[in-house]
DNA sequence: GTGAAAGCGCTAACAG
DNA sequence: CTGTTAGCGCTTTCAC
């Protein structure tokens, strides 16, 4: 069954079937109407790949992920794939392991015309690459913008959610915070960590650097870090980190070295991923609204897949603090 | 760039670069070569689109899943994913919340030769209208066949998995041995209540209904569960649980009810999912082998998308008993 | 071994 | 408002 068969049945031609299909305004509503009830009377769904060879579109994005290995991200596909399934685009997804070269063969896609457009996560390539890439074909960064490049952008803000954090723990009267950063989403932890040291400032608390300890994003990273932070003469009372995972190793350090968490020590994540509420205690963090990262990442890719030379534009969503067993009682 | 320039910088119809680009044998070596050559030289691809209208393909497969909401199905996508972009495949994945409605309308995908293949991981129909889709179809089931359907699967062995566990225990000395089931994957549950029952009936110990619980896979039914169990006048040394998010639940009640877990009550889940090592205990589970889990579905499904008149069959992987704290000390 | 040409299903320019 | 037609890039007869 194609738009022939359709055309036939209705006694007119490709040409006026297919623009009842695109909705072109240029058809007699008695024609449309006549051709709209054949299409459903015969179930007709037209031929994508002719539409596609013949538009010259692939209707396919590419999706760019540093690592599988990161719950957060699954919830921030179903967004974009449920706006992307809306207009009609498939969503392709790819590994990068930050992979300079992987990156690249990937982007590839772009000038080889395979996808569309490109939602990307992670980014090794310098500013100037990521605007020139920008520039000739659709692409939107989510969650790891690159400084400084000409590219639309949803994010939240690291800096302000980190730094409302750190304002509650000293408004609770901690005075010793610590901070477990990272040395991986270079942009997003840097802001943490400004937003963090700010806080302390404007309280008039200095700024510790023993409080502050950079590693990966591994459990156990939290729970090496959480060690030395009790080692300190003067250790911690409140502990910020920049993912779950690593809150869930201090935690669980914390607890071996027979401290209660929420009371003697209070730790906080990032992300409010799922475990977050199956670990005992249950465990605080700065939650993204990650279904709607997505949506708006996809949002502003189909601004560029419509038309490549509008204006890029950064987009902040609100972030959440949600307190649980491990940031209680009171603070 | 098309077959049609590189045919001209060749001196060559489009004809011969179509066969050197498919491996036709009929081509002289020598123009093969320099077929060959060009191509390199102008990093020339071949345009899938044209080529799918062509053979009447979409080189898209489509994964049905029940729910995105199970930490166990993304290594699985990865193994399909990987072995599908080997042969030039694209996977769409999409959730049918186990409707039969939604269900449905992502078969027609099938029909409407919008993808040329499905694997599912769930499906409400009935045998014979899936034995029906797989005749017409390229189909696989993976992990929860339908029972007495003509059609390829692959799966672990449920009922072996759990009568060895079982029998570890009863080895171990343990005489009370509960067991959490769901009311969800039914196929696989009924599987793993016969390996727990005739384990134990081998053993000479009595089913106890009493020690049987079903209910779905969430948190909050295996702390349920566990509470229930450990108000009976002889409660059980070991719990054998068919998810790890139960066995998350029914681990996280026993610690609230004083128990120490791995000494007092053995745990064990199912999947070997990421939680199992984060938790306190480390959780016993197990294991099913994931990614290859999903790299054979998608073999499978090459066989058929090749040849759907091949003959169906079922793979069996091994699974692998994974002990952790929440089993140990010994047994 | 090779080339010419048809045609997959669709959209869009053009003519009317 | 509607129809005719070219052609997107590719594979595959069929003829040589």
């Amino acid at each position: 069954m194609t738009i022939k068969d359709i055309a036939k049945l209705c006694n007119t031609s490709v040409a006026t079937v297919s623009r009842v299909i695109n909705d072109d305004p240029k058809v007699a509503d008695a024609t449309r109407q006549k051709v709209l009830d054949v299409i459903k009377e015969q179930k007709f769904v037209p031929n994508i790949t002719g539409r596609n060879l013949r538009t010259q579109k692939s209707k396919k994005i590419l999706v760019l992920l540093p690592t599988m290995d990161n719950q957060f991200y699954t919830r921030i596909l179903q967004g974009i794939d449920d706006k992307a399934g809306e207009v009609g685009y498939d969503v392709l997804v790819a590994i990068t392991n930050q992979d300079e070269a992987q990156e690249s063969k990937y982007l590839d896609m772009l000038r080889m015309k395979t996808v569309d457009g490109c939602i990307s996560f992670f980014n090794t390539l310098s500013h100037e690459k990521i605007s020139n890439l920008a520039k000739d074909y659709p692409f939107v960064q989510c969650c790891e913008p690159t400084l400084n490049a000409n590219v639309s952008s949803v994010v939240v803000n690291n800096r302000q959610a980190i730094y409302e954090t750190c304002v509650e723990f000293i408004q609770a009267g901690h005075k010793r915070i610590a901070m477990i950063s990272g040395n991986y989403y270079k942009y997003s932890e840097q802001l943490r960590e400004n937003g963090y040291k700010e806080a302390l400032k404007e309280n008039g608390i200095e700024v510790d650097e023993d409080l502050i300890i950079k590693n990966f994003y591994r459990y156990k990273d939290g729970s090496d870090a959480a060690k030395k932070f009790m080692k300190l003469k003067n250790p911690p009372t409140a502990i910020i980190c920049v993912s779950d995972s690593i809150a869930l190793g201090a935690i669980s350090e914390l607890k071996n070295l027979g401290k209660v968490v929420g009371k003697d020590v209070k730790v906080i994540g990032f992300d409010n991923t799922a475990i977050t509420e199956y670990y005992y205690p249950t465990i605080s963090s700065i939650a993204q609204p990650r279904y709607d990262l997505g949506r708006e990442a996809f949002k502003l890719l189909l601004e560029k897949l419509e038309d490549n030379t509008s204006s890029y534009k950064q987009i902040i969503l609100p972030h959440r603090i949600v307190h649980r067993e491990s940031t209680k009682p009171s603070l």
